[in-house]
DNA sequence: CATTACTTTCAGTTTAATTTGAAATTACCG
DNA sequence: CGGTAATTTCAAATTAAACTGAAAGTAATG
């Protein structure tokens, strides 16, 4: 396999994955390509490289940057915009997990709470009250976990999951 | 708000989380309906609830059962298969774990070890193989702590994750 | 073995998500 | 200021995913 027969692939395979992950294909592909890149790259170069349009990987480099996931890199004496990605991968796993937290997790917590709320004295409210008071309980841990996770550094994770796993 | 508000709006929740789960909508919403249902139910009883196919809850019923989430449940004296939502949260992410494990991580996986063969041996050569090499390290550390995590009971669970919390 | 009661399948349709591309906007420069 | 080089926006087009419904399949029953 060549130096770039190698890149492709990973672009394609980092892309299908990111797409399982609430980050879409092309997001996915953008972020495998700066992943791989020698250097800052352009929107053009980009759009050359994945043969997509600029309009598509304006939006995606925002949301990528958004994320925390890429940043902007700015050469001095040029006007364009380049863009390095996030290569620490427990730093690109922990921005992650924060996005997907606050927008998954977090209103779900709050709908949780919220049926709590149902006012009735039915023998099925209370099993309905249970199952919905187990879901929560669940997600509290999840929740307060990821928060914990994502406040630790590398060495802490690797360290604990190492001490987890034996 | 009264019972049935209340499992509206947790089956519309539930559908949400869901969708970004890598669970379809629907998929979700059955689960969720059975998950608050007093009874196990017969795919007329889910058509009717959810107003949707007799496909559609067929396909996705059967998702469901694969992935572990529901149970069929024959009632002696009849035909029609009933269903029942697994109940128990941890048992719900575990298999989610799994299923999704075997269907991300593990193929991405086999491509990073792919990716090793390139077989060149220039400067960027060399910084390719560091990114994968860096990937490859973080995704089987992943791998392992989630074969760790699925292996494990609720209790373990709870409790390492507590005192990771402290 | 024919009828009935259900389940499964899948081609065609609908719906939702993504992408395009051209126009609008912004930023720098002489 | 214009002019130019870039970025951003967004309505429309495209593509992908999900859903429908009717036909085919299966199995229990008399």
């Amino acid at each position: 396999m060549t130096l770039e027969e190698g890149k492709e692939k990973f672009i394609q395979s980092w892309g299908a994955l990111g797409s399982s992950w609430g980050i879409n294909r092309t997001m996915a592909q953008i972020h495998a390509l700066l992943l791989v890149a020698p250097e800052a790259m352009c929107a053009d170069d980009i759009m050359e490289e994945l043969q997509i349009s600029r309009g598509n990987v304006n939006m995606n480099l925002r949301a990528l940057i958004d994320w925390g996931l890429v940043y902007k890199e700015l050469k001095t004496g040029e006007r364009r915009e380049y863009f390095v990605a996030e290569k620490d991968m427990w730093e690109v796993v922990k921005n992650i997990i924060v996005q997907r937290k606050k927008k998954e997790l977090e209103p779900m917590l709050r709908v949780l709470d919220d049926l709590a709320k149902v006012e009735e004295d039915s023998p099925e409210a209370k099993e309905f009250a249970e199952v919905i008071r187990d879901i929560k309980l669940f997600s509290s841990k999840a929740d307060s976990t990821l928060d914990t996770l994502t406040r630790a550094d590398s060495n802490w994770f690797v360290g604990t999951f190492m001490k987890m796993i034996r």
